[in-house]
DNA sequence: CGACCGATCGTCT
DNA sequence: GACGATCGGTCGA
């Protein structure tokens, strides 16, 4: 399937950008081993205004200096110590943007994905949840700053998606009042969406 | 279902 | 030297 286009991820919305990645089929391609799934969960990280952001107040370091580059490309780092995260780079050149994946269905590879994860079946704790993706996926630190129009990690048109809900994001509360910000969007219908029953329930309008 | 806890290490101060 | 954009297990209501 087609590549979405580096315009997609080039846009200054960041919020447009995570909202549209869902239904989107995130694909990694390691030697010609292939897994995938559907984006059902993602959280916008809007760059130097966002106190929950790694790139807050414009920082630059060696880690986040991909986020800085235009958009198009991934971000991957270590969290915890032991898991890794992968996040979608958006926005133009200097707008350090970014897209985490929180959640996929899974698609192609299955067999791959149980493997590389050690479970038996394909269940919701295959690929819910940041760390599981990547470990479902096959993504580390060595996979940060690849372009998402190479053919090792890339983007595809998924699937139709006709409900969304927009929650607030997880794990952030070190970001103070950026915490409640509304920058977590999941496919309502989906069984692999990370969280609690009251992390996802829709924000009442205000 | 919610609360809590331990594991584990790269990154930044 | 401190701290995570997490996960899976356990414990109690």
């Amino acid at each position: 399937m087609k590549k979405l286009e580096e315009s997609f991820y080039l846009r200054e919305n960041v919020l447009q950008v995570a909202k549209d990645l869902l239904g989107k089929e995130l694909v990694t391609n390691f030697d010609n081993i292939i897994t995938s799934g559907i984006i059902a969960e993602v959280e916008a990280y809007a760059g130097a205004v966002d106190k929950a952001s790694h790139a807050f107040g414009g920082r630059r370091t060696a880690r986040t200096e991909v986020m800085f580059g235009k958009g198009g490309s991934s971000y991957v780092y270590l969290c915890y110590g032991i898991h890794h995260l992968f996040n979608v780079v958006s926005g133009p050149e200097n707008v350090p943007h970014a897209v985490l994946i929180r959640a996929l269905e899974p698609r192609q590879g299955t067999d791959i994905m149980l493997a590389r994860t050690g479970k038996k079946e394909i269940d919701f704790t295959l690929t819910r949840g940041p760390g599981n993706v990547c470990k479902a996926l096959g993504i580390g630190r060595m996979h940060t700053g690849i372009s998402l129009q190479s053919d090792i990690i890339y983007i595809t048109e998924g699937r139709e998606v006709d409900d969304f809900v927009t929650t607030r994001r997880i794990g952030v509360d070190y970001a103070r009042e950026d915490a409640l910000l509304p920058y977590r969007f999941s496919i309502a219908s989906s069984g692999y969406v990370s969280g609690s029953r009251l992390q996802n329930q829709p924000l009442k309008e205000s």
